[in-house]
DNA sequence: CGTTTTTGACCGGCGC
DNA sequence: GCGCCGGTCAAAAACG
């Protein structure tokens, strides 16, 4: 941001009277192109000497930088910038080939001419030279700076075709990309109904077999409240029993057997995301007669941990608000209310009430030292649509759930380095998400509030800072909603690697693996909405999240009143 | 009357 | 083994 605002100020130094039209579009392109480091000087003498080719060109691009990301107008700004020099020189004679599209600029540019003018005026008066001379030499001149213009257009549009290309590149691998996720869909989908016709042709061989234990299993996996371990064991025996069953008879190939398993595989991750937080039904239902827990350490695994992980996996926001709760879109049931120790606030427990066999839950306390700072923990994966706001939300849960399974929990990388989320997050700014690694849970923490020096401070072993102030916070709102939105397919690529790789477990994913996930949670768009919301509560209650993200969800009637709470859902004590 | 909230009881994990 | 604590359950109360 410091170069866009020395890029600004820069111009505006050199052309003191050029219509402050344009300093936002400056903004955002010079981040993508690296031209940000040319000094002030480059800036100046490029604009005063045009005889210099090296340093033109590097002002050329830099004002091609300048105004190239205005997509609204970015053709004509090219060349009013360009132009607007040879304007300056030939009052009344602009060239005739841009003429047509710098009318707008005519009046400027005899504005801006007085310093370059002087110059060369200056010049001319030294030189002593006749004014027959003068005029050839102004023609001269001229000519010159028609030949540096018609240059500087190719160059532009040099770099608008290059700008075309890399925008159609972007395009594309995104549309790939979705393609890639819905393929991964539908294989997921036809795993799932292969793997559940497949039980359910175990649980007819075992029922007749008799062993009743491994038929409550399987009806507990054909129901999906399995925990992804045992879907695990469960497809590791299909897997030894489909050499017994029918298709054994001819042997598959290897391209069959890898992609059953990928198959399988997917299946289990996405048995995996919706048991995340099944909590105590799944528990009801599993738990075998002899109470023999789920996760045996006996028997544990690398899935297993992960599993556990996963489901314990929390994301937290704290946001400055005064209401009960923060708006994220989804419905909430109220559940039970307890005193936690250490806060002489209330904790509350909800529960989403958005479907039936949804177990997401959240809960909500104020902050001890600052009763203002409303802290909202998230646990588990919405297993039912959702509006786009609390699509949002959730999805925060799931890719912080992610995260934490793909290793960043046992590697320091992720952890420990006090700026990693910083940079990735927000890389010229200051830091908001934080983890931590506090037990018992792993818990992905956004920190909204505004006052750096309030009272509460994050728990152990959490790296954190604040924004500076409330309007560098909503200042960087946009760059961040950027950044994110940038960042959203390659977010979301990730995910679809880290599902693969997480049969592998944590251990057998490289720190890089690690610090790629984190980076990508941190810039995923999910949390975006977190933002959204926490600061949509900052901003005032009566603004629900629908005020930046949509009005889409007022179709459901869950925008504002979408938490439906009751006045005392956290009493403020 | 159905839904939601309240609140005491209960359960399981964990540390001593 | 016991107590503490976090989290959940479920009956009663409150609400619309």
């Amino acid at each position: 941001m410091d170069n866009t605002t020395t890029t600004a100020t820069t111009l505006n130094n050199t052309t003191t009277t050029r219509p402050p039209s344009n300093p936002s579009p400056s903004i955002h392109f010079p981040l993508n192109l690296n031209h940000m480091n040319q000094q002030h000087d480059d800036h100046v003498d490029l604009r005063l000497n045009s005889n210099n080719d090296h340093r033109h060109q590097h002002r050329v691009i830099d004002e091609m930088d300048f105004f190239a990301d205005d997509r609204t107008n970015k053709d004509g700004s090219h060349k009013q910038q360009a132009c607007t020099d040879i304007d300056h020189q030939n009052m009344t004679t602009p060239p005739a080939d841009h003429q047509s599209t710098h009318f707008n600029y005519v009046n400027t540019g005899l504005h801006l001419l007085t310093a370059n003018t002087s110059t060369t005026d200056q010049s001319m008066v030294d030189d002593g030279s006749s004014p027959a001379t003068d005029d050839t030499r102004a023609k001269n001149e001229i000519v010159m700076l028609r030949a540096e213009i018609e240059r500087v257009d190719r160059e532009n549009q040099e770099l608008k075709e290059m700008l075309s290309h890399v925008t159609k590149s972007y395009s594309t691998m995104q549309v790939h990309l979705m393609t890639l996720m819905e393929e991964s869909q539908k294989k997921d989908a036809h795993a799932q109904q292969q793997l559940h016709v497949k039980h359910r042709q175990e649980d007819k061989q075992q029922i007749e077999v008799g062993t009743s234990r491994l038929v409550q299993k399987q009806l507990v996996v054909d129901l999906g409240l399995v925990p992804a371990s045992d879907i695990h064991d469960q497809q590791s025996l299909s897997s030894s029993e489909n050499n017994e069953d029918g298709r054994s008879n001819s042997p598959p190939t290897n391209s069959e057997v890898a992609s059953r398993l990928q198959m399988e595989e997917e299946a289990e991750i996405t048995r995996r995301e919706i048991s995340m937080g099944m909590g105590r039904e799944e528990e009801a239902v599993h738990v075998s007669p002899n109470k023999v827990p789920r996760f045996n350490p006996s028997k544990t695994n690398n899935a297993d941990q992960a599993e556990a992980t996963m489901r314990k996996a929390r994301v937290s926001v704290r946001a400055r608000s005064e209401a009960t709760m923060i708006t994220d879109g989804c419905q909430w049931r109220k559940y039970g209310q307890k005193m936690a120790k250490g806060n002489p606030c209330p904790r509350a427990y909800y529960r989403c009430t958005m479907a039936a066999g949804c177990t997401v839950r959240k809960q909500v306390q104020r902050c001890a030292e600052d009763r203002t700072i409303l802290i909202t923990t998230y646990e588990g994966n919405h297993n039912h649509p959702l509006p786009p706001a609390a699509m949002a939300m959730a999805s925060t849960t799931s890719s912080a759930a992610h995260m934490l399974l793909s290793g960043s929990m046992s590697s320091t990388d992720g952890l420990m380095n006090p700026n990693f989320l910083a940079r990735t997050l927000l890389p010229c700014s200051s830091n908001m998400a934080t983890i931590s690694a506090s037990a018992p849970f792993p818990t992905v923490t956004l920190d909204l509030t505004q006052d750096p020096n309030a009272a509460t401070q994050p728990p152990p072993n959490t790296i954190q800072s604040q924004f500076q102030n409330p309007s560098q916070n909503l200042a960087l709102l946009p760059q961040l909603f950027t950044q994110t939105l940038y960042n959203q397919s390659m977010f979301s690529g990730l995910q679809m690697s880290q599902h693969r790789d997480s049969s592998l477990g944590p251990k057998q994913q490289g720190p890089l693996a690690d610090s790629v996930t984190a980076a990508a949670i941190a810039a995923d768009p999910n949390f975006t909405a977190v933002i959204a919301a926490a600061i949509s509560s900052m901003i005032g209650n009566s603004h629900p999240i629908n005020n930046i993200t949509t009005n889409s969800s007022n179709s459901n009637g869950n925008n504002s009143g979408a938490n439906i709470v009751s006045s005392s859902g956290i009493p403020e004590n």
